[in-house]
Order: structure tokens, then C-alpha cells, then sequence
DNA sequence: CGGTGGATTGAGTGGCGTCAACCTGAGTGG
DNA sequence: CCACTCAGGTTGACGCCACTCAATCCACCG
């Protein structure tokens, strides 16, 4: 896999890295930074009070970190806690017997990537590092406090994995009805507001740290066209995509031919 | 469409019908049995208390029935309430500007259609009835004093919409990485548990309303490919298909064909 | 008895898969 | 400093799965 020790993509850790990693210092940790991205993806959607973020803020036990490669969770695990994506890309996989593998959502900073196995238990399907990645890891017991004594955070947590089903819907269509660079297309188009949000886009481009050949298992298509499907979008200009990073030259005729409407990403400011 | 006054698939009826429609009448309502089939599916996955199931069976306001190829909620509606589906078939669709639709998710007695609109605003997609439908509408005031109030109630519901997202990443799974025919076998195992879970099957055999076209748009193929799949699958002796019904014939090959694992449905008590 | 929705069949086409080779850049070790 | 390796990107040849168009069949119904 991806050599550790240097950052693969260097944009991608442009932030000024809040911690340096395990073992955690005790007493007073500067939780308020860490849990950000999650709190800054939550606060787009509706308004959290003081103390709910406080809560977030609160919420990790620890950090962990992946190397690329590495599973989080495995299908068929219980796992005791939810991991947030504090830095990295990360993925959710199911393989088949032959080998053939579908990736069925893809994550970035401030996602919580197993939120749902909180309730969903066991695992039905595996997380996986896609990247070098930085992971809060936050108990479940302290996900059923917050359904025990915080109605609204509740809410939004649930919204939270809700949005993550509104983006499946929008890959089935893409799989199902969209051509080969449609479905890429609009891929890129979906990515570039959920970095935006994080604050993680550069103008037009932003970091895009997979291979083809993962590329090719998320869009359900084989690596080598997945190949020819990018160079198709660079021909007609409507991307430049050098290696580790994709910017994008034309978003009204990207977003038309992947007749994208963010609609299903729910940033809207909306009491829940 | 479907033509009205007569049953299209009589077993579907097979149980004595609770309502005989609207409007209701006020005061004491037979809600015991009316959501019974949710209180049906959810206790499958975790002990619901009495005063649970009181509140789950109190919480309908009304009672609405949709005709075939009704749509019971549109894209980009904000519904005030979620529909309970008591009777028929019900599908998520999305459509593009050409025509062509992907059904994202099939629905039957029991299912919460949009339990999801309660915090997920706009819809996303347009709810369709695929038959007759009987519909209980559940207020969203409602929901929301139970996630003030209910917190082990709010989490089985979260859960129920979880389960949604695990079937959505299945069928991401199935389009992406299955042939047509282990796509179609899929579906068929998966219909057969969730049916026989609120007890409408027979034996190996249940009621299938779909048209060969709509069953197209669920696959991601086209109505031709699709009849030729259903007659590889009845070639090889893994099904019977007689219009409106479907038998599984060898449950252990068909199984097979499509990888079905039923892990995903979380059928599974659990403390939750 | 014609109309209609749905299933079925055939012929021809094309998008995408497979296999295999080759290229390139970055690391690595001599 | 230069082979060597290796991952990932690129290209070509060829084949198949699934699409399109179109005709036919069938059951049901008015």
C-alpha cells in the first residue's frame, strides 16, 4: 500500500494538524478543535446549541490513527464505538467470493463513518483507510447518553446517517441510469461541495487520493474503463485531473451531464 | 394504470382487512391492530415495552388509500408526516430529464415509507404507490414527541431507517458487482425474508405485483433484459413465475447465485 | 371483437469487460 | 548514479452482456 511517514497527498494535511497522534494526554484535551469538522458538517444542516457542541466536543474517547489499506471495522464486527473521520479519505466495502469488490460510500474529514453501527449491529459491510487516516473514536455508550438526555442532538445524529441513505439513493440512480462518465461525473460533482464543506476545496480543485482502480469499484465499472472515462471528461475539458488531485474546469457542464442537483446533501439550515 | 374496485392479487388481501378505508371514526380506534405490522417488524429486532407499542399504535392520525401509479409524496415536498404502509407495494423512484427512472427502494406492509422526511427535508425522491395502497399517516409532531420523550423508541426507529441504508448499500452492491441474474436472484431472496416477516408468504412462494418494466427500473436494466433474466432463472429450476406470484423452487442455489446474505436485514433481537 | 397492458422473441448494435502489453515516476538497493 | 522493482496509468484487440427497435403473442376487458 501507501508508504507511511509522508503525508501521500500534501494539501491534504495543509491544516495545521491539531494532534500529533496517540497516546492521548489525560486531563484536558483540546477536544473543542478535534470534533470540528463534525460539529462544522452539522451546523450547515441546523443550529447546535453551546452545549451540544460541548457534547460533541466531549464525545471521543480516543484518536487512532489507519494506515492506507488498513480496515477500521470489519463485516461481522460489533464494535463498541463509532469512529469520526478527524483527516483521510476512508471507504464502506462489501466483497464478493470472486474477489469483485463494491465500494458503497466514500468518506472524508468530519464524516462519522460507522455512526450507523451504533444500532446496526453486526457490521454489514467493512470500513477501510483509503488513505493515511486520523480517527476519533467515540464509545457507544456515550451515542446512548445523548439519545437518553438530548432529544435534538439525537435528531441530528439521526439526520446525520440519514444523509449518508440520501447519498446511496443518489449512487443507485447514478449506477442504475447514468452512463459510465455521467456516473463519474456526477461522482465528482457530489465530492467537491462534501470537501467544500470541510473547508477541504482549493477554488475549483480539490485533493482526490484514489486510484482507478478504486475508482473503478465505486462507480461499478472495470479499471480500464474507468480510465477511458476520465480521459473522456478531460477531452471535452470539463476536468484536470493530474494524480492526487482534480479540479474542475466546467461545473455547469459537469453537473449537467451528471444532472447533478445537491438537493439530496441537505445543506440547508433547517430546524430538526 | 391499475384498474380500481378489485384486488389486483387477492392473497394480498388474504388477511381480513382492519379499516374499510376513511374516514376514521373518532374516538376509540382499532389501533392495536392497525400498526401492528410495523410493531410486527420492529419486535423482531428489539423488545418493544406495552407502553411502546401503545404509542406506535396511537400515533397514526389518519388512514389513506393511493390507487396504483399514485404518488403519495413528491420530490422536493416537506411532508408534516410520515407514511406507514399497512397494505400493497410502494417504491422510491427518482427520474431524469430523459425518462428514465431508478426505483431505489421497494416497500410492502409494515415498511415506514418516509420515515426518513421527518428530518430529511426536501424529499429527495418521489414516493409510488406500485398497488393499491393502505396508508397510516403518522404526524410528524408525533415523532418528534417521541424523540423528546421516548428515547428507546427513537432509537428503534432510527434503526428502521438504518435498515433502509443497509439495503440501499446491498443493492449497491448487486447493481454494481452481480450479473443480471444474481441481481434479480438477489432481489428475490431479499422480497422473500421481508415478506415472510410480516407473514405474507406461503409456503416458498409470495405475492409479486410488479411488472416486468418496473422490475426494470429497480435492476437497472432494461424490460427486455429483464425478461430474459426471469427466464434463466425459471430454466434453471430456481423459480416459478406465474404472472402476479413467485415461487422459489431451490432456495439453496438461488441463494447462491446471488451471494444473498441475510445478515444485512438485521433480523435479529437485540438490545438496541 | 377490437383495444390494451404486459410478456415474449428476434435481429442488430454498442458500451463496457477482459486480457495483455507497455509506459511512467517514485522508491530502493547496489 | 544507475539498474531494478513496483504501483498506477494508458493503450489496443477482441468478445460478451445488455440495449434498442420492432414485431408478435396473450389474457383480459369493455
Amino acid at each position: 500500500m501507501r508508504k507511511a511517514g509522508r503525508p501521500a497527498f500534501p494539501w491534504q494535511f495543509a491544516k495545521p494538524p491539531v494532534y500529533d497522534g496517540l497516546p492521548q494526554p489525560p486531563g484536558r484535551t483540546p477536544h473543542a478543535t478535534m470534533t470540528s469538522p463534525l460539529i462544522l458538517k452539522l451546523a450547515q444542516r441546523d443550529q447546535l446549541s453551546d452545549e451540544e457542541r460541548r457534547l460533541l466536543e466531549e464525545a471521543p474517547s480516543t484518536v487512532v490513527e489507519y494506515e492506507a489499506g488498513q480496515d477500521m471495522v470489519c463485516e461481522g464486527d460489533e464494535p463498541a464505538h463509532s469512529s469520526l473521520l478527524l483527516e483521510g479519505w476512508a471507504m464502506r466495502n462489501k466483497t464478493l467470493k470472486n474477489g469483485a469488490r463494491q465500494i458503497t460510500a466514500l468518506h472524508i474529514m468530519g464524516d462519522f463513518v460507522d455512526l450507523h453501527a451504533f444500532l446496526l449491529k453486526p457490521m454489514d459491510h467493512t470500513v477501510t483507510a483509503l488513505t493515511r487516516c486520523r480517527v476519533a473514536l467515540v464509545p457507544h455508550e456515550t451515542l446512548k447518553d445523548i439519545t437518553e438526555r438530548h432529544p435534538h442532538l439525537t435528531r441530528v445524529l439521526w439526520l446525520n446517517t440519514l444523509i449518508d441513505g440520501a447519498v446511496h439513493r443518489e449512487w443507485l440512480l447514478a449506477m442504475g441510469r447514468l452512463s459510465a462518465a455521467g456516473h463519474l461525473a456526477h461522482l465528482l460533482c457530489e465530492l467537491f461541495l462534501r470537501l467544500r464543506g470541510v473547508g477541504l476545496t482549493e477554488g475549483q480543485g480539490f485533493p482526490f487520493p484514489l486510484t482507478q482502480a478504486v475508482l473503478a469499484d465505486v462507480l461499478g465499472l472495470s479499471a480500464v474503463h474507468v480510465n477511458r472515462t476520465v480521459q473522456e471528461l478531460r477531452r471535452e475539458g470539463l476536468v484536470t485531473w493530474t494524480n492526487g488531485a482534480v479540479t474542475i474546469n466546467d461545473w455547469e457542464r459537469l453537473a449537467a451531464r451528471a444532472e447533478f442537483d445537491p438537493t439530496y446533501l441537505n445543506i440547508t439550515l433547517h430546524p430538526r
